[in-house]
RNA sequence: GCCUGGGUGGCGGAAUAGGCAGACGCAAGGGACUUAAAAUCCCUCGCCCGUAUGGGCGUACGAGUUCAAUUCUCGUCCCAGGCACCA
């Protein structure tokens, strides 16, 4: 017997497939295509646990749809720019180019090692120029639509990092790479349009059927619709001003108007007023304040009144108008009408500045008294104090009253969204340069296409300043006006590295297309992805984004599909003594350590097997054992056989078998019927639990040496099924044994094992007896037994007899070839 | 505060459409083999009472629906993630 070498073997079968181009894939019309994809590492120069589960997840439904029959893409490439290239040329030294490729090169060896099956052909790395070039020319094309636009506005900016960040971004008030506070900064930036398609975006995610509810409902909470309308104050003069309110059925009990302090009207309003120095006092106040304290829950509110009025459009009121530190400028029209009675930040403001409180929904069981409040009354309730709106139910008052200010010119109804445009300009050297130019005379100008791609130069120092190290160097920068040919100056910061990962999905379809972008025909062919698998950090950032981005490349004709994404896996995060695995907490496991200890089968199988793929994984170095062990089981069960069984031909049926043999076959059908329903729904670590039970069921069958032709031909069946069901996880061992077995590897990849449903079944069925619904007996029953005969039957066993001493039954229920329930 | 998930043995986790709770694995204990150890194999393994046949309890907690609830309904508690002065 040859012990179980999983060095050994598993180099050979790497080199096998890689020799064969195993994993080559094209379109073939006579197949069903499958895209599955999982999310795209960054190369930080080693491949981690987390990679390991996500790509061992991928590989399994991979290989398993391919042995199905379908034409399965699966490709792989590196999200390549990124700060940490910069950084390591800080620390080291080194070019971000170098350092980027040798990681690739590095990793790309790992991966393989690991046995993952890629079409290696369409590698992508972002940072090469045949990738970011396309980049650059949908940008023009976005900037050609009005989808990208660039402004001055208050940005996040992370000290650290030296550079601008998205809101998806911030976490916390945190920066979501290094954890840094984050601070404003007032910058001019370039910013994609995504609020264009909030709504689209939005309404999309009742129709992911496939995507997990808490992905969509993140994304929904993220873009935060919400429902109301804009109505029509004026000031005592007249000059109108507009607020957004959700509760239209509040508009009688408005007491005040709180405005932002960067409202324009703020600075306006107490101009020539008494009040005039103490409301720029404020408002220079709260714009010193940090403003991510500012949008703490828990901060005082403060405001200062303005000394002016505004006239509520249905009662005519005259109503104080405050500044207030509360109020978002970024949101509605940054001034609300403030109801005391019936918005705990109004009633808490009211409070505290002695405002006046009008209660105009009152509850069914009790009445409200304005002075004893203390705090707003936010439920349902009827309408009072509200003129013809008097009595009616609030829920239905929302749309009346809406009606109604639509009818008297006072109001619009409008939604509102939380989500704000893209803000893509980073001031950082390790990404895709922006492709625009700056001219004194001629202004913003669109690189011409021909003069695409804007090459980042790989030959520059890296120091680390405020602003992009591309600004220090003239040679980039230094350009031509395109249209008056004057020296003009070229844009220095470099796009989000968000926007690589928002299409190189659809690259991938098309890796080898030097034409453009893409080729649409080979994106319709393979798009949609049809299962995408990755991890939920990414919920709200990479998949908001990609949706957003595949829209836009939808409406330039270059993509078919509006969603890319058809059904989505968030696989849950590797975790070790409670904490999830990083550096600082010092719980990292190596693959390295644990391909070199146990082999890639053994890593891969622990990482199936300990937890289903959207649950954390929980790691246990005596559950990696436990996989290890597992697999030597079936190495030496094949193996101190082989001889035998590889003369002998292999039976998964075999009618009229009885015994063992006939307990063999069911547990074969058995097993594959479980294990390929498993698979359908991704419940992979069971899947692996009914394969070892099958094992178990063959170490029990040898056991009993049974030499005769038709057992060892079941065995051989029952052997070869293991095989076939288990290659998808562990493939290089499962090759192995299967050349032992005589057996064909081309094909061992390409044919999944199918079941008999008759055979699934078996004649006898283990019946359990209740009385009362408590389980007092079990017994064996013939298959498809009538009600009554069952009935009859149960009736009969002793114990049943005893507890039912006495009584009278009064009911049996019975559940066909499972349980009998007697009532008594 | 709001929105998602989730709470099952010592542990990771099963139970697909309301029908034997704890599959599979890990750990633990006992035994076989061995000069010994490793490896391997066998047995035990939710809790309580009982020598035992057996009985009682048990899926966070409390109610409810049902012949029958881990599964459905209502309420409570706890944990994780997301959002949060968004008008």
């Amino acid at each position: 017997m040859n012990p179980y070498e999983p060095h050994v073997i598993e180099e050979k079968w790497q080199k096998y497939w890689e020799e064969r181009e195993t994993f080559r894939v094209d379109e073939d019309p006579s197949k069903k295509k499958y895209y599955l994809l999982e999310m795209f590492p960054y190369p930080s120069g080693n491949i981690h646990m987390g990679h390991v589960r996500n790509y061992s997840i991928g590989d399994v439904i991979a290989r398993y749809k391919r042995m199905k029959g379908l034409n399965v893409l699966h490709p792989m490439g590196w999200d390549a720019f990124g700060m940490p290239a910069e950084n390591a040329a800080i620390e080291r030294g080194v070019q971000p180019a170098s350092w980027t490729h040798a990681n690739i090169d590095y990793m790309r060896t790992q991966l393989k090692r690991l046995g993952f099956g890629y079409d290696w052909r369409r590698e992508i790395a972002t940072c090469d120029v045949d990738y970011y070039r396309w980049e650059q020319l949908m940008f023009l094309k976005m900037y050609e639509r009005g989808i990208v636009y660039r402004k001055s506005s208050p940005v996040n900016f992370c000290p650290k990092c030296q550079t601008v960040l998205a809101n998806e971004q911030v976490e916390g008030g945190n920066c979501w790479r290094c954890g840094e506070e984050v601070v404003q900064k007032e910058l001019t930036q370039w910013f994609f349009a995504i609020t264009k398609y909030a709504d689209e975006l939005y309404e999309y995610c009742d129709r992911l059927p496939g995507w997990p509810e808490k992905v969509t409902s993140m994304q929904k909470n993220w873009i935060g619709k919400s429902y109301g309308v804009e109505v029509h104050f004026s000031l005592e003069d007249g000059t109108p001003f507009t607020i957004f309110t959700t509760r239209p059925d509040t508009l009688y009990g408005v007491t005040f108007m709180v405005l932002a302090p960067e409202h324009p009207l703020s600075a306006q309003l107490p101009a020539g007023t008494a009040q005039e120095k103490e409301v720029a006092a404020f408002i220079e106040k709260v714009k010193t304040q940090d403003r991510s304290f500012r949008g703490e829950i828990s901060l005082e509110k403060e405001g200062v009144f303005t000394g002016k009025y505004a006239i509520n459009p249905l009662t005519g009121n005259k109503i104080p108008i405050y500044v207030g530190n509360f109020v978002l400028m970024e949101y509605g029209t940054g001034a609300i009408m403030a109801v005391p009675a019936h918005d705990q930040r109004d009633f808490e403001f009211a409070r505290e500045y002695n405002l006046p409180v009008i209660v105009t929904i009152t509850p069914k069981d009790r009445i409200l008294d304005p002075a004893a409040m203390d705090c707003a009354y936010v439920d349902e309730g009827v309408l009072v104090n509200s003129d013809r709106f008097n009595g009616m139910n609030n829920r239905e008052a929302i749309n009346s009253i809406i009606d109604y200010l639509e009818e008297k010119g006072l109001g619009t109804r409008t939604v509102n969204y939380r989500l704000k445009d893209w803000g893509i300009s980073r001031q950082r050297y390790w990404g895709a340069p922006i492709p625009i130019i700056y001219c004194d005379e001629c202004g913003t100008l669109p690189v011409p296409e021909k003069d695409l791609p804007v090459v980042l130069p790989v030959d520059l120092e890296i120091k680390m300043v405020g602003r992009s190290p591309l600004a220090d160097h003239p040679e980039f920068y230094e350009v031509d006006c395109p249209v008056c040919k004057k020296k003009a100056r070229r844009e220095t910061d470099t796009m989000d590295t968000f926007v690589e990962s928002s299409w190189y999905f659809l690259r991938y379809t098309c890796a080898d297309y030097d034409k453009g972008p893409l080729d649409r025909k080979r994106v319709d062919h393979w798009m949609p992805v049809d299962q995408y698998i990755g991890g939920i950090e990414h919920a709200v950032l990479h998949l908001l984004y990609s949706r957003f981005f595949n829209r836009v490349l939808n409406e330039l004709g270059l993509v078919g599909v509006r969603e890319p994404f058809e059904n989505l896996l968030t696989q849950g995060m590797v975790i070790k003594d409670g904490a999830k695995m990083s550096k600082s907490k010092g719980n990292v496991v190596d693959p390295n350590y644990l391909i070199e200890k146990y082999g890639a089968d053994t890593a891969r199988l622990f990482c199936l097997f300990a937890s289903p793929p959207e649950k954390d994984l929980d790691w246990s170095d005596q559950g990696v054992e436990g996989s290890f062990r597992f697999l030597q089981r079936v190495w030496r069960l094949v193996n101190e056989r082989a001889d035998v069984l590889c003369v002998i031909k292999s039976l998964d049926q075999l009618p009229g078998a009885q015994g063992d043999n006939k307990l063999l076959i069911h547990k074969i059908h058995k097993t594959v019927k479980k294990v390929t329903e498993d698979l359908e729904r991704f419940h992979l670590n069971t899947a692996i639990a009914s394969i070892m039970e099958l094992v178990n069921t063959i170490y029990k069958f040898v056991e009993k040496e049974p030499a005769d032709e038709a057992s060892r031909a079941v065995l051989k069946g029952g052997c070869e099924t293991v095989l076939r069901l288990l290659f998808p996880f562990v493939p290089h061992i499962v090759s192995e044994l299967w050349e032992m077995l005589g057996g064909d590897v081309a094909s061992l990849g390409a044919i999944w094992p199918s079941y008999d449903e008759g055979l699934v079944k078996e004649e006898k069925v283990m019946i359990a007896v209740q009385v009362n619904g408590k389980l007092r007996d079990t017994c064996e029953a013939d298959r498809d037994m009538t009600q009554e005969d069952l009935g009859e039957m149960v009736l009969a066993l002793e114990k049943i007899q005893k507890h039912l001493e006495g009584k009278q039954v009064k009911k049996t229920i019975v559940v066909p070839n499972k349980l009998v329930n007697i009532v008594c």
